[in-house]
DNA sequence: AAGTGGGCCTGAGAGC
DNA sequence: TGCTCTCAGGCCCACT
């Protein structure tokens, strides 16, 4: 499940096969998206360069010839990229597969559909439509404690959910936001409006730290960059309470046993004890 | 306005 | 073994 340091691998791994060169053709497997693929997007991209790939939150922008195509992984989304199109193994939910002038190939592959890939201006989806609303990058130091204070201190929802909202924060998900609650001994059940500066500042730092740490360890595998996919970064990062219910907090001298509850229907990881 | 919950979708895993 | 059921997740949108 892709998150912003999965994403952010992801992009790496474009940038350094793809950046700069031309697409030859593309071929789409299936139009029916979440948001629909345009029918003439071979058409509109094929002989175009790709000037340009960047990141908002979970979103990844590639500028190619007058087009930007916005692309989101959702859940289940992968990038696989092969350095010569030969070396393409076809798998069954590649939906969208571009071939470049120099023989290279990337495949957008997504099983679950959550995902989304649509050009600027079609149907309304303007490039900056997800962008308008969306709160400042999580790595960004323009995300400081006083920011992200002033942002919830009126907020009566859980802690948890605000962190979650891409217009508060833009690119936390489920995994990382366990993690900073528990890193900053915070309990993810508490309103935004109970939550004090000092806290709020450790909440910060400490999803800065859970990022750069998932992010340093996804790095790695950009090495191989045929298997562009994340999920190496992903898993090589062990963590504290996600998924982890039922185990010892890994605080040595707690003796608590981590709990998981459902908060708007997402799973919750916390130590009860731990968690204040 | 803010908060909640359903829908989207498939594969993995549990339980029978 | 093989079936059925549940769950996971980000995001949009409808509803309160």
């Amino acid at each position: 499940m892709p998150e912003l340091p999965e994403v952010e691998t992801v992009k790496g791994g474009l940038e350094r096969a793809v950046l700069g060169g031309r697409i030859k053709g593309l071929r789409v497997n299936r139009y029916d998206l979440r948001i629909p693929v345009p029918q003439d997007l071979g058409q509109r991209l094929s002989a175009q360069t790709i000037h340009e790939i960047s990141r908002r939150g979970k979103y990844i922008i590639m500028h190619i010839g007058d087009s930007y195509a916005v692309l989101h992984l959702g859940m289940s989304g992968r990038i696989r990229i092969f350095a010569a199109a030969s070396d393409y193994e076809a798998r069954k939910h590649d939906h969208i597969i571009f071939e470049m002038e120099d023989g290279g190939l990337f495949a957008f592959e997504d099983p679950r559909r959550f995902g989304m890939f649509y050009l600027a201006g079609d149907d309304g989806w303007a490039v900056e439509r997800p962008f308008s609303q969306m709160g400042p990058e999580p790595l960004d130091d323009e995300w400081t404690g006083t920011h992200f204070y002033n942002a919830i201190n009126k907020r009566k929802a859980p802690i948890k959910g605000l962190l979650l909202d891409q217009a508060i924060v833009a690119g936390l998900g489920n995994i990382y936001v366990c993690e900073a609650l528990y890193g900053a001994g915070v309990d993810p059940r508490r309103g935004g409006d109970s939550i004090s500066k000092a806290e709020a500042d450790k909440i910060v730092v400490q999803s800065k730290q859970v990022l750069e740490r998932a992010i340093a360890a996804g790095g790695s595998t950009l090495r191989d960059y045929q298997k562009t996919d994340g999920s190496l970064g992903y898993f090589q990062y062990g963590f504290q309470v996600y998924d982890r219910d039922g185990h010892d907090c890994p605080l040595a001298e707690c003796n608590q046993k981590i709990l998981r509850i459902v908060q708007a229907g997402r799973s919750t990881f916390y130590c009860p004890s731990c968690q204040k």
